[in-house]
DNA sequence: GCGGCGCTTTGATGTAGGTCAATGTCGCTT
DNA sequence: AAGCGACATTGACCTACATCAAAGCGCCGC
């Protein structure tokens, strides 16, 4: 089928709790139903947009995993984020007209296209989505507050703890279960978010497995003490 | 003068070219002088805004400077940034119509009080003052990749050359020199945004001023070799 | 002018995590 | 089914930075 030819409906999207503001009437539906333009596959491995690129979009991703990550001149790579259906990205880009990252899918994907021209001019009729818009920009802002926190302020293991319970966090939101999953990026990958190697990663984990908090299975995690890893990453209080 | 009979017009303001969009035509340029509400004055050491309070206007610093932090459940303290005249503050408040981090001024300030709902109203009619507000959302996000960065894969030297440069940097676009600054804030407050020990600030600084790339004397920095400390930044490829 | 306090500097020592290197595991290709 | 390549694990050792401790400096109030 050819994409041009399929109704693109957000009204209709499972994800739509996800991507767009709650309680809008059918009219104001109808207008963020012109949002999307079409959707567009990409492959593992390969990049949505990259550094440099012409900022013409955002991407609300539908299926699939990425990562977004900026390079040094000198060729050092920070992953600053991990990205999951019913999140949107490319919000790095609309300051300078390009964007500042790549965003690389870690498995195949499929994203909507919002032409970020047209996402403004709705957002002027529809205030929901206005409001809806400045939302994502400011979570996206305090999350960044929180991995700067934890880049800046916190020891390997409470690192790790955090990102795991995150991520589960966030596929529970989506259905998935709280206690298994199944990571998209390498330990590489994770190590160059959390700003530590990946043998730190490897070594953490086993950790966190040999004191009976996790199963580790290659990329399979099982959780099976959230609560343990809840005290590494704020360690309960000590009372004197 | 009560702060109410005072007439407050952006179109006046000497740090329009920093809050504003520019060619606002002169009927634009009259709706956004109803932005700012009034100015408030906020004391050195005293809280512009507090983790946890309502989140009503966003401010935009005319004297002064201040550092945002966050505060974990055990006491551990990030600073998150520092913002001088001319920046936006409180962008974190939007996304759970509360304030996640603390805005403390680390000098006498004076902010103008944008009430937000203003802000969205006006952006609804003004289309280049909503594109100005997406872009310092925008820059704001992009802003902290840099501190992911910095604090994921840079060493201590990096990380406070980085710092130093970015603050002249800024300096310069507001008419200071580029070369001499006055540091607003302690040791340990640079430490925290850096994700290092007062200790080593320290250190770090003397070892700059032993190498001839800076004079330090407390808190004032004169720059001697910008371009060493760049090269510090971003080491000179190494080609083989 | 003196004393106290907050901040900074500097030194001595400790350690979390980095680095280097070897080995193991899994999935894919042929 | 064998072999290869990418990724992961584990061990031994090292280092950048943290920690602990002791002065030093400069500003403010009295």
């Amino acid at each position: 089928m050819n994409p041009h030819t399929i109704k693109i409906a957000c009204s209709n999207c499972n994800l739509r709790e996800l991507c767009l503001p709650l309680g809008l009437n059918t009219q104001e539906l109808g207008r963020v139903d012109e949002l999307v333009d079409k959707r567009r596959p990409v492959k593992r491995g390969v990049s949505l947009f990259s550094v440099g690129d012409k900022f013409t979009s955002l991407y609300a991703i539908r299926t699939g995993f990425f990562k977004t990550c900026i390079t040094t001149a000198d060729g050092r790579d920070q992953v600053t984020g991990f990205q999951m259906a019913g999140e949107i990205i490319g919000l790095d880009g609309i300051v300078n007209d390009e964007h500042s990252c790549n965003a690389i899918a870690l498995e195949d994907a499929e994203v909507c296209v919002m032409p970020y021209d047209r996402l403004e001019e709705i957002s002027r009729e529809v205030s929901a989505l206005q409001h809806h818009v400045h939302k994502i920009m400011s979570r996206e802002i305090v999350r960044e507050h929180g991995v700067m926190l934890l880049l800046g302020s916190m020891r390997a293991e409470e690192r790790l703890a955090a990102f795991l319970l995150n991520l589960v966090q966030r596929l529970k939101t989506r259905g998935f279960s709280m206690s298994d999953l199944v990571l998209r990026m390498t330990r590489e990958e994770i190590g160059s978010y959390l700003g530590m190697k990946l043998e730190t990663v490897s070594r953490t984990f086993s950790k966190f497995a040999d004191d009976g908090l996790i199963e580790v299975k290659q990329r399979h995690i099982h959780i099976l003490d959230a609560d343990a890893l809840k005290s590494i990453v704020n360690p309960p209080q000590h009372c004197h």
